[in-house]
DNA sequence: TTAAATATTGAACATGTGTTCATTAAAATA
DNA sequence: TATTTTAATGAACACATGTTCAATATTTAA
């Protein structure tokens, strides 16, 4: 099954295409298989073809917004991620630019009914930006496992995007900047 | 369907075993509904009559578990919970005792086919036992909202335990501990 | 112990899941 | 363009889901 061929381009385009339509009208968990491929007009047996679960449909969606965090830090604002408490700056951390941007998005993978796997996608992206920085920068004392204190710092910024959720994203981006960075302070 | 009436507690009792004894066998995600029924020699209709689905019978264990974990911090131990990283002592810190005694549970907790649900349930007691312990040490500036910094802490701990899992545990539950209160250290 | 209350059962139904396989249709390539 | 390759289809299968309802069995309460 080339990725190349265009039955394949079609299929998929079709498949994601119904998927977004049926997320408007309601949550991922209510939408079944069959329905997704009566919308999109495909075989339910191509839909197997391509995917194991309707989770795998949406993954692809997500694997394109993290792209888009990955390039946030691309940008000279690389920050938060500078967890140099001395130096940091509420204005220079995009992660919750990010959120923001797509928090239709965020609503679904971090909805109780959703499986862990979207959580570790979020997870992994913040665990290796993190990563990179803390080891650029090596502030690490030789006690401490650099794994552990990256899987520590990005989940703790995933803490307060939960909080943020379960609150439904109310908070300014800024109120969640500031939050982090004066949390950030107290360690100081 | 009173909680008390010996048929239902008959009923529940059969349910859960028949997931225990399958648990043994197979991950929670290849189990289906009608096996437990089958195994439990329950009838499918009375399962929905208490529960949604087998994610919900699962709850009522992880309950149990999550009540242990608050018993852990009744004794004069409550620790990790004190963050206030001059006096932390990792040998006080009791989180990871529990996790590794609970253990084949947590596997099942953290695996990424399941629902985020039991996740929150480990977050919400932790971030029950920070934000009392952060409330009462009143430790905190005013510009931190306390809900937000103890959704910070609480997950950061938990980001630990991913961490750990993702080894399987091999890491010991000193070693754990002692990451963690190195961790704290570096903010002091 | 008897009568009333109610949890459980079994059967049935429409729909979804996951898989198979021969047939058909569309795309790649020569 | 003609030929080869291969993705998509439709039909069928066994099984799971979620729901309904009258009949039955067990428990509770009088």
């Amino acid at each position: 099954m080339s990725a190349n061929d265009l039955r394949v381009v079609k299929t998929k385009q079709a498949l994601h295409n119904a998927l977004l339509t049926l997320l408007s009208e309601k949550p991922l968990e209510n939408i079944t298989i069959a329905e997704i491929c009566r919308v999109a007009k495909v075989n339910r047996g191509t839909f197997y073809l391509h995917y194991e679960q309707k989770e795998g449909l949406f993954e692809e969606y997500f694997q394109e917004i993290m792209e888009d965090l990955n390039n946030s830090y691309e940008e000279p604002y690389r920050a938060v991620t500078t967890l140099d408490k001395n130096q940091i700056d509420p204005n220079t951390i995009r992660i919750f630019h990010h959120i923001e941007r797509f928090k239709m998005f965020y609503r679904i993978v971090f909805s109780k009914n959703v499986p862990l796997t979207y959580y570790y996608m979020l997870f992994d992206g913040i665990f290796a930006l993190l990563k990179r920085d803390i080891t650029l920068h090596n502030k690490v004392h030789d006690e401490i496992s650099i794994e552990y204190y990256s899987a520590y710092q990005a989940n703790a910024i995933i803490g307060l995007i939960i909080q943020w959720y379960r609150q439904d994203f109310v908070d300014s981006v800024s109120t969640l900047n500031k939050q982090l960075a004066a949390i950030l302070r107290i360690g100081k």
